[in-house]
DNA sequence: CCTACGATCCCCT
DNA sequence: GGGGATCGTAGGC
């Protein structure tokens, strides 16, 4: 866990840069968690972003501090979590490798399936029991952690996923030639758009 | 391998 | 009344 200093400060900048800097991190809520390897960046200049068309009821955590939760609920079924950067910016968790809680995780997500298991923004929010009682909640404290990686790995981008506006923007960021990424590396593996990401 | 579709809720237009 | 930063399943090739 960092200093609350060094944590805010961490999240005080743009989500299209943060989101690469999470990528290898370890992230656990009450102890249940893993290692994040795909992130997607959101901000208030982008159409594809909730702040983008101002503060609403909905998208209300988004405006608020740098280094809180924002949880909001899809399709009417599902949750996905999102951690809040600058000026209304934000970055959506897509795909952890599960390392503690596994057991847990199986059980919430009634799969066994490990490579399935945190593979999507809705996946690990329900492996790793978020849901709308944690929104705006700070990700500094109890039930969440965070473990700072070690060294930086090889980081990919391309485009998000899931959305119908600034489709071209490649804010989409994973762990290079990773299997537990929200889609399958053997899809892309001949893509013509996937490139390397050069990281602080 | 791929595409299509239904589930289900709430805020916003 | 529309539509969404999704998921699992069904069915076709």
């Amino acid at each position: 866990m960092l200093e609350d200093k060094e944590f805010k400060a961490f999240f005080s900048r743009d989500a299209a840069e943060v989101a690469p800097d999470m990528i290898g991190w370890n992230f656990f809520v009450n102890g249940v968690g893993g290692t994040i390897v795909e992130t997607e960046a959101y901000n208030r200049l982008d159409p594809a972003s909730h702040s983008f068309k101002g503060l609403s009821k909905q998208n209300r955590s988004m405006f608020g501090s740098p280094g809180c939760a924002y949880v909001y609920r899809i399709y009417g079924l599902h949750w996905c979590m999102n951690f809040v950067c600058s000026d209304a910016s934000a970055v959506l968790l897509r795909a952890i490798v599960p390392i503690k809680g596994v057991q847990q995780m199986q059980e919430r997500r009634r799969t066994n399936d490990l490579i399935t298991l945190c593979s999507g923004p809705a996946k690990l929010t329900q492996a790793l029991g978020i849901a709308g009682a944690l929104d705006g909640v700070s990700l500094n404290t109890s039930p969440f952690e965070f473990e700072p990686r070690q060294q930086i790995p090889l980081i990919s981008c391309g485009a998000r996923i899931g959305i119908s506006r600034a489709v071209e923007v490649e804010w989409r960021f994973w762990l290079s030639d990773n299997p537990f990424v929200s889609r399958s590396s053997a899809r892309r593996i001949n893509g013509s758009n996937r490139r390397h990401h050069v990281s602080r």
